[in-house]
RNA sequence: GGUCCCGUAGUUCAAUGGAUAGAAUAGGAGUUUCCUAAACUCUAGAUGCAAGUUCGAUUCUUGCCGGGACUACCA
């Protein structure tokens, strides 16, 4: 249930509502509260209040009632001035009223503690869940910044979260790649990188498979690829042995690319390990009579709500994803007293899970219908999708190194060779910028939409980017210290009365209602929206009013403690996207 | 065929059922003796089609058109 958090809309709302109460009529709270919004422009006032739903129980047109209500309303504390346009009431706060009960709070800190939510479910968020044997791509990077992002934004609002992950590590992906490794492969193991030389025999496998479809060649590999999947099933032999090598590898780029993103999982479950129980698990159900035998295989028929028939056993008696999903589900809830589930993965895995959530709720587990598919639209390319089979893809070490590589040169190398920052601070720039470029470019677009990845596009970080934002706070950074502010210096926020100022405060005051609006509808993108809104703001204000020259002593102070609120609101959206800022750039 | 997702400026993206549909890029014109020009200002340009619900629809419903995903032994 969410909280009435935002202290403007409900020192506002209350006096909306009194007035209203002492005019003989009843409105709740809450109802008030969600219905302040936002005013079209700071000329109209800063927020609104539309009369439309007070029309049935008053009986009177929404333009009698706002001016009814405006009439009445007492002077106070909080608004300055209101100004009513048809339906609208139009309200423009007291300057001070923001520094009270936003700018203070959010140097002090309490306004990023604020409850905005109680009663929430134990949840896990499981995202990720990467091949080993195949390379990691910048497809796998959506995933990973999303779920980062909403299991840091969750966190935020109060919600109780458990995050996993859950890589693939045993298939026929696994059998073709080592098929080719042993058995086609020429070239030596590589000392570095030797993840990523797994991931390419793979493709390579893959490829080569697909054009010797109905030779004698391909029977030869489908028998060997046969005795790879026996082996690790019996978990012995040597390709047993060279599984448990090369996995290794894997998981070491795996482990590569979530310390470069910074992300941490509670809990990894392994597709290996859930393997030999799942089976267990539906053999016990089908002994039950739960799931029955159709054509040779045994899964559960699901035509009646549209969902086609769900195979757990395939004709040889193994099991599938899906099998492994339900045992999964069962270890989630009995051991890790989950109540909800969160699954982030691309919408191919749309029926998949809805078979998932189906089957769980026909075994009677109360927790199906608190699970839920976060699906997301593909990464592609402009050529077309992006296919490690078919050795289509970007991997995303191979961005990194891109995109480090054209900071670096484009804006941070003149500044070495002036002498102005060392060669190893730039770097560590570059990589900061980097990351804040990739990661706030996956979640800046709506999940349901398709990425159309250009490379080049994506290096030159221009417009709405992770690196916009970063340039805002660090230019705020060197500003603050380079004229001396002080924090413990004299402030009245009642000085500040320049629109762009205005504009700020405004904006700056939504930041908690925009981040539990985001949270709820996993929409990390409503995030990007709003800081980058707040930074044109913030550059309009930087372009308008200089510090440097403000006269006032106590004023001067007052805008650059705005601009340390400012600083704070956007430090914190972006580390809750999981980007960080560099002090200079 | 069935189920689901997406159609908004040339392009890439925004818009709790509400006031004049916002940006970015590409195009045109400007801003630096001044705190970081990775910036700012001005200019031009868009809701696939047709009904319906509503005081009010880019948003909700239905149909059509276009694109994509899924639809039993891969994950």
């Amino acid at each position: 249930m969410n909280l009435l958090h935002n202290d403007i809309k409900v020192e506002l709302g209350d006096i909306i509502r009194s007035t209203i109460e002492e005019l003989g009529f009843n409105i709740s709270m809450a109802d008030i509260y969600h219905a302040i919004g936002r005013t079209p422009n700071i000329e109209s006032g800063h927020f609104a209040f539309p009369a439309f739903s007070l029309a049935k129980v008053m009986r009177k047109g929404p333009p009698v009632i706002a001016k009814m209500i405006a009439e009445k309303i007492p002077e106070n504390d909080l608004i300055a001035e209101i100004n009513t346009v048809g339906p609208y009431m139009n309200f423009s706060l007291k300057t001070e009223a923001f520094g009270r009960l936003v700018c203070n709070p959010i140097l002090g800190g309490s306004y990023f503690q604020k409850p905005m939510i109680q009663d929430s479910p134990r949840t896990m968020i499981e995202y990720s869940q990467p091949n080993t044997h195949k390379e990691l791509h910048v497809g796998h990077m959506r995933n990973i910044a999303l779920g980062d992002a909403l299991i840091r934004m969750h966190r935020y609002c109060g919600y109780e979260i458990v995050s996993s992950t859950f890589p693939g590590d045993v298939g026929t992906h696994v059998a073709k790649c080592l098929w080719y490794m042993k058995h086609v492969n020429t070239e030596p193991i590589p000392t570095k990188g030797k993840g990523a030389w797994l991931g390419q025999m793979y493709s390579n496998g893959a490829l080569l498979l697909n054009d010797i479809k109905g030779t004698e060649q391909e029977a030869e590999a489908r028998e060997i690829m046969t005795e790879i999947l026996k082996q690790l099933e019996v978990k012995e032999g040597e390709y047993f042995d060279i599984w448990k090598e090369t996995r290794q590898w894997s998981v070491d780029l795996m482990h590569q690319v979530y310390d470069w993103a910074g992300v941490k999982f509670d809990v990894w479950y392994w597709e290996s390990d859930v393997d030999a129980d799942s089976v267990k698990f539906a053999l016990e159900h089908y002994n039950k009579g739960f799931f029955k035998k159709s054509k040779g295989a045994v899964g559960i028929d699901l035509e009646k709500y549209n969902l086609g028939f769900a195979m757990v056993l395939k004709g040889d008696g193994s099991g599938l994803y899906l099998t492994k999903d339900l045992e999964l589900a069962r270890r989630k809830f009995q051991d890790y007293g989950i109540e909800k589930n969160i699954y982030i993965v691309d919408k191919r895995q749309e029926r998949h899970f809805k078979q998932v959530f189906k089957i769980l709720e026909l075994l009677g587990f109360e927790q199906a219908k608190n699970c839920f598919h976060l699906k997301y639209d593909f990464v592609r390319l402009p050529t077309g999708p992006m296919s490690s089979r078919e050795g289509t893809i970007i991997p995303i070490m191979k961005l990194i190194a891109r995109m480090e590589g054209e900071i670096y040169g484009e804006y941070l190398k003149s500044q070495v060779d002036n002498s102005e920052i060392s060669e190893s601070e730039a770097r560590e720039i570059a990589s900061v910028v980097a990351k804040g470029a990739i990661k706030y470019g996956m979640v800046k677009i709506d999940t349901q939409k398709e990425i159309i990845f250009n490379l080049e596009e994506w290096i030159k970080i221009s417009g709405n980017s992770g690196p916009y934002q970063q340039y805002v706070c660090a230019r705020i950074s060197r500003l603050l210290e380079k004229q001396g502010y002080d924090p413990n210096g004299e402030i009245d926020w009642s000085l500040l009365v320049h629109p762009a100022e205005i504009e700020l405060l405004i904006k700056v005051s939504g930041f908690n209602d925009a981040m539990l609006s985001a949270t709820q509808k996993y929409q990390p993108n409503q995030v990007t929206n709003y800081l980058y809104d707040l930074s044109k703001s913030l550059n309009v204000f930087y372009n308008d009013v200089n510090i440097k020259d403000t006269e006032d002593s106590v004023l001067k102070n007052t805008r650059m403690a705005l601009l340390e609120v400012i600083w704070k609101v956007e430090s914190r959206g972006l580390a809750l996207l999981g980007i960080e800022i560099p002090k200079k750039m």
